[in-house]
DNA sequence: TTGTACGCGTTATCAA
DNA sequence: TTGATAACGCGTACAA
């Protein structure tokens, strides 16, 4: 019962009398079969209950319509977020996604690489950091990375230096005695690098201080807690009495910070002025509304998107353009809200 | 360049002086092939630089080892949690995802499902609202149906009755004047409709005044903000000097609600004891940790992929058990934090 | 232990 | 407009 096996074009000929050649014609260029015998086809598929296999669709036409997405966790919002606007790409383009959620376990990430491969993805989206993208340039589909190292990979980023200077401006709409930037150790050769530069560049531009704390604030939402309660201490430590500029590498510590300050101070206080990064759910489910640096999560995945797509065809018209890194960027909005 | 066929059993084959079957089984049945020629294949393989063609497989055996999941929204903490944790069961079970966020629209929803069971989906995890489980029973694949109407369908869901009986406990540890209960409008089909009951029955059987307040807080988190206001401005006029006891649906519910909290009184305060419901990052990332009721998001999406299997199982050997739904329940966990 | 021959469900090519 | 036949890449009886 639960083991009858699916009906086939076969059966839709034999049943019809057609060939199978008339039905995938059916499916595939009906306007080569006449109005009539269509819906002979058509009433046939009906009652027999035809199932489309894909399956076998790819194995002969090769395409998949398939693409790897690998990510490295969904407990940060900005990466479900950012998840969460691939997937609905699919209502434009009809893309599906292979979904892995990565460990930073360098092997287990190979495993599922060489398991997209097999599917005949067509083309990968990643934003996990462990592989370095000189191991990923090689591989035989187009990727697109997402905030993480892409030298030898096309990208679409933030425009984090620009994100940075945003930063330091908004803060600087309201008078600080300092601006400080918290952020976890950022290696050069990620994007989010430059939003460092962004904000120390304009605070030097300006003529004001600032103070650019890096601590570990490892990857987790639970690990965040701690070293932001310590930043805490220390910038009131350093700055007593003084108007702090605040900018955080994301609004998940920014969202930890004001927590603290809500601890302190029993609400806002002119004290703290806080910019989060991302714009993420975060940042406004946050008790007070935290002012943010809006990626515009929505276009960069789907600039992603359209990148890979793009290199998908390039790459199947055996254009050499395929195998040249593109990286694009996209300006972030200054989002004013209440922490500000 | 980018356009070199593929290399396969036959191009090995050739290579090797081997037949296809004598690949096919170096793979599939290893043993079966001398040492010696396995190390030739081996290394064939490798020069040739072979990549597996998991379409090919499937064709030949019927097996995808795919599973479908449809999910309503990944902004909402609880949905991309539960999604993380479902996909993270790859590395002990090794079935791949095929990932749609669906939108409210059951035509949408409708061509999700085409497309799953026209890829050979052996499986369906399904946490969207719109399709009935009437409609998804006569699907060819077994369906596991999370926190939703799930009639005709087999699910895995917390024990919501339990819940609403561990958070009334959970909230009479410390006196309270009044219990209150905020949820949006909830259906009786739904699981978590009998949270409420749980509640009501807990608060009934000990005497104590308790306020269902069913308001509409809609689903994403935007909309959230506004309805939460208004229903902790009613609480407010309706139990003023009283100490309130308040269970929210959803930690979602229960951080906007301390938000407000914190604005009103600058902190915690003992006129407000508030417990959520799932245990999401939320519950921790707030201002003041949020005691909840852990719904045990790992252990559910754990046994949702494992009764999935399970019916695969029984559907492929033709056990009329595979069609007879299975109802788990998971017990939640009380969960005391800053704010109880 | 290895090979031959056929099947999986669809599309592509060519001929009718 | 339609049909016969050969791919697509792999698995599996069955035979050797």
């Amino acid at each position: 019962m639960s083991e009858k096996k699916q009906v086939t074009f076969e059966d839709i000929a034999k049943y019809t009398g057609f060939s199978k050649t008339t039905i995938s014609r059916y499916f595939n260029r009906p306007a080569t079969v006449t109005e009539n015998n269509r819906k002979i086809i058509r009433e046939a598929l009906d009652t027999l209950g035809y199932q489309e296999n894909k399956v076998a669709h790819i194995l002969a036409t090769g395409k998949t319509e398939y693409v790897g997405v690998i990510v490295p966790s969904l407990e940060l919002d900005y990466y479900s977020s950012m998840l969460d606007k691939i997937l609905k790409t699919y209502n434009e383009f009809g893309y599906k996604f292979i979904v892995f959620v990565g460990s930073n376990d360098a092997a287990a990430e190979m495993r599922y690489l060489e398991e997209l491969l097999a599917y005949q993805i067509e083309g990968l989206i990643i934003m996990n950091h462990t592989l370095p993208s000189m191991s990923l340039c090689s591989l035989s589909v187009p990727v697109v990375a997402i905030e993480r190292e892409d030298r030898f990979i096309n990208s679409v980023n933030s425009d984090n230096y620009l994100g940075g200077i945003e930063a330091a401006s908004l803060l600087l709409e309201k008078p600080c005695d300092v601006l400080i930037h918290l952020n976890s150790p950022t290696d050069e050769s990620i994007p989010a690098y430059r939003r460092i530069l962004g904000f120390k560049d304009y605070c030097l531009g300006h003529g004001l201080p600032c103070d650019i704390m890096i601590r570990d604030f490892g990857y987790s939402h639970e690990e965040l807690h701690i070293p932001v309660k310590s930043a805490f201490e220390e910038m009131e430590n350093r700055y007593p009495g003084m108007k702090k500029g605040v900018f955080c590498a994301n609004d998940v510590i920014a969202n930890y910070l004001l927590g603290q300050v809500i601890r302190k101070y029993g609400g806002l206080t002119p004290y703290y002025r806080i910019v989060g990064f991302d714009n993420t759910p975060m940042a406004v489910k946050a008790a007070y509304s935290i002012s943010t640096i809006d990626q515009q999560i929505d276009v960069i995945a789907r600039e992603a998107f359209s990148l890979l797509l793009e290199k998908i065809r390039l790459k199947r018209a055996g254009d050499p353009a395929a195998d040249v890194p593109v990286h694009k960027t996209v300006s972030p909005l200054i989002l004013r809200r209440e922490t500000t």
